[in-house]
Formats: structure tokens, C-alpha cells, sequence
DNA sequence: CTGCTTCTGTATCGTCTGCTACAGAACGGT
DNA sequence: ACCGTTCTGTAGCAGACGATACAGAAGCAG
């Protein structure tokens, strides 16, 4: 019995005519695009001006316009995650803040469009299809999540007095976040949106007397 | 010399056929639709729909959709300045917590589409006309530059030190409406919000020593 | 009644949208 | 060399978009 045995590892060439574009460069400029146009504000003309490619490329790679949509908001997220690591922070607080400031520097890079893609998304593709609202929508959720679970950790670790409230905690840094993305599309100044972030930290829970006295203990 | 002199106060039938609708009811169906949709998702189809008129009256009533738009987020405008009079309570903490218990109510009033037109029109018109960008970033800054004046009459009674810094405070507030208006569009419950606008005013400035004896003083 | 004016409904206009049919070009396999 | 496969550019599809031309209807003035 002869058993063909292929070579799964190697990353043999595909058989036709090799793509003449590079497809994650052409994803960045997509992204852009919908980052300062948003979904339906970004036209196909709009899009493959900046990729560099004619339509029918641009539905041989990427599928249709909303899938490359949700490619370009997937990858977006990603590059946001990366590189902003505040789960690493020491502190709940520490966290939140680092996270913060982090955010208002980035939505006031001048390197690319000012803002939030994921908060242009919401909001541009409210006529859309429900699969795609249906991303969005986890896509937010897990990033809101992941605050969440940190902030929970600090009440876990005492941090935190036990009865925080957490969720509420969480909505208002999410509320925050967003109303800086939108300052920072009517042009905020990144000092402006710092400012934010300080006031905003006024509002981070004042330890209780016996969370004080553990945490002093604990150094 | 003889000089015909008009009836300028006789509200005269104006000449030809006369308008079979009512164009403040037209003009709020189409607040609710652009409300819902924002500017660039709404289509002619969807307002004369709304409307119950057909696109010659339309443009016969209100020029064109931008200033059909334009009308639009002025009467909202309107409408919420004339629902939510929080200028006249008695202190400027006072003031911006009845702003932000009325504005997350408004925002989850089930009677019209979630969230703030102003807000959905900041996103929506992105792509748009360079006149109604002006006028929107006008309105937003009007309704900014209240709420400034009311915190920074705040300071000059005493209520808040004279070293608060009043825009950054302004800045943190109008940044959380925002962030409330996207997190109701996103389906928020009224709960949340107001959960929001209580964590929200422990940001609220503590007065010195200074203040807190004048204010004692002048009890 | 006849003019004049203004509104209403139908039936479009030209443009832009997302998308694709098609023919040719560039590759690997045999 | 030849084939099948896949990409590329041109050129254009059907449909939705914002906006209008036009004819008739409904009012006033004379």
C-alpha cells in the first residue's frame, strides 16, 4: 500500500501567477483608510487607490469589502494589543493608568489618523450586516473584558476594597476611553487628553483604612 | 407723498398651493431618522419615507439634505439645552451632576434612537461638506463652552479653588458624555450610565482648607 | 372665469457605489 | 512545449444615491 506522504512544513509556492503586492502592507493602508473614513464612508475607490491594486485583486485577497473590513479591524486590535501591554503593571491602578496614557498618546499619533479605528467602527457601520456588527461587538467585549479582569485582580489581591464595584469601574475608564477618541478626531491636543486621563484617575477608589494597613503590611 | 405701508405683523396666507404636511413634524421624523442612521447613512428614500412626503417637497421645504441636516441638529440642539436647564442649580458640582443624570437618561429614553445626535453627526459627516463641519464643531463648542462657564463660575464664587483648572475639568466631563453617548448606542442600560456619572463625579475637585473654611463662613 | 403662484406625485436624470466578466500575463508541473 | 492555475488591468454591470423636470392640482387676486 503506497502511501503518498506530503510535506505539510514546507511552504512550497502556490501554483498560478504569484501576487504581485504585498498583502499585509496593502491591509495597512486599507486600515488607514477605514481609521479616517470609516466603513461605509471608505469606498472601494477610496481603498484601492491607497492599496495600490485594481478591484478584482482586491476581492481575489481579501473576499469583499466587509470582510476586509473585519481583517483590518482584527489586525488593528492586535497591533493595539501589542504594543500596549499594561497587563503588566504592577498595580491595578498602575494598569489602568498605564492604558490610559497610552491611549492618548496613540489616538494623538500624527503618524496615523487621529482616534480610535475600533470607536470610528462602532459607529460607520451601524447600517451594516449583523455578522459584522456581531464582530465588533466581541471584539469590544474582550478588550472591555480584559480591563475588567484586571481591575477584578486588585480587588483579588487587595488592592481593591472587596466591595468595588468593578463593572461600574471598568464602563467608565471604556466611557472615557471612547470620549477621548472622539476629542481626539475634533482635534484635541495629546496635553488636552492627558489632562483627561489625570482628572480621570481622581476618580480611581481611595483604599479603606483596612486595605491601607494590609498593604502596608504586605511592604 | 403718499407711502403704502404694509402689514408686516398680518401673518397673510402665503399666494400659491398651500403645503399638506407639517414641516416641524417632518423635520422631527427626520431628526429620528438621521438620529438613528447619522448623516451619510440616512438616505433620501429613508427621510421622505419617515417624512411621509416625496423628495420634491423635501427639497421644495428644506433646500437640500445637508441643510435639512444642518436644521436638524440645531433643533436638537434646541431641545435638549430647553430639557435639560442645569445651569440654574445652585452650585457647579450640582450643575454638572444634573448634566450627567439628565444626559444619561436622555440617552437611554426608549421614546427615540439611543445615544446623542451630536455625537453620531460628529462621525457621520466625516466625509462631508467643509460648511457642515463648521457648524457642528461650532455647536459642539457652544454647548463645551457652558458648561466652561458654569464650572468656572464655580471658582469665582468660591465653591472650587482658584487654582482648579476649569478646562480640564470641562474636557473630562464633555469626554465622558461622549463616551456615555457611544456606550448607549452600543445597548448600555440606563443603570450603567448613571453608574458611570457617579464614578465619574468622585473626579470632582476636593476643595482646599481654605475654601472649605470660607464656605463654612458663609453658612 | 382667467392668470399667477406654489405645492404634489411620477418618473426620471447623471453619478457613484460595490462588484465582476473577460482576456491576457506570469508562474509551476509534466 | 504545452497545460492548468492564479493574478492583473480594462471595462462595465446592476443598483442605490442625491437631486430634478415636468405636468397637474390647489390656492389667491383680479
Amino acid at each position: 500500500m503506497k502511501t503518498r506522504v506530503p510535506r505539510p512544513a514546507a511552504p512550497r509556492r502556490p501554483r498560478g501567477r504569484p501576487r504581485e503586492f504585498d498583502r499585509d502592507r496593502a491591509l495597512a493602508r486599507a486600515i488607514e483608510v477605514f481609521w479616517s473614513k470609516g466603513y461605509e464612508g471608505a469606498s472601494l475607490a477610496d481603498l484601492t487607490r491607497a492599496m495600490g491594486i485594481n478591484p478584482p485583486s482586491l476581492y481575489a485577497a481579501f473576499g469583499d469589502k466587509e470582510s476586509l473590513f473585519i481583517e483590518a479591524v482584527q489586525r488593528y486590535h492586535e497591533n493595539v494589543r501589542e504594543s500596549c501591554p499594561y497587563q503588566g503593571e504592577a498595580t491595578a491602578r498602575a494598569a489602568v493608568e498605564r492604558l490610559l496614557v497610552e491611549l492618548a498618546t496613540l489616538f494623538t499619533d500624527r503618524s496615523h489618523p487621529a482616534g480610535c479605528l475600533a470607536v470610528m467602527a462602532m459607529i460607520t457601520s451601524s447600517t451594516s450586516s449583523a455578522r459584522l456588527q456581531r464582530m465588533l461587538a466581541e471584539e469590544r467585549a474582550a478588550a472591555r473584558a480584559r480591563l475588567r479582569e484586571r481591575i477584578h485582580l486588585g480587588v483579588k489581591e487587595g488592592e481593591l476594597d472587596a466591595g468595588t464595584d468593578v463593572a461600574a469601574l471598568t464602563d467608565f475608564y471604556v466611557a472615557l476611553i471612547n470620549g477621548m477618541s472622539l476629542q481626539a478626531r475634533e482635534g484635541a491636543s495629546r496635553k488636552s487628553l492627558l489632562a483627561m486621563v489625570e482628572t480621570a484617575l481622581r476618580a480611581w477608589p481611595q483604599p479603606s483604612r483596612a486595605a491601607r494597613r494590609r498593604a502596608a503590611a504586605a511592604a
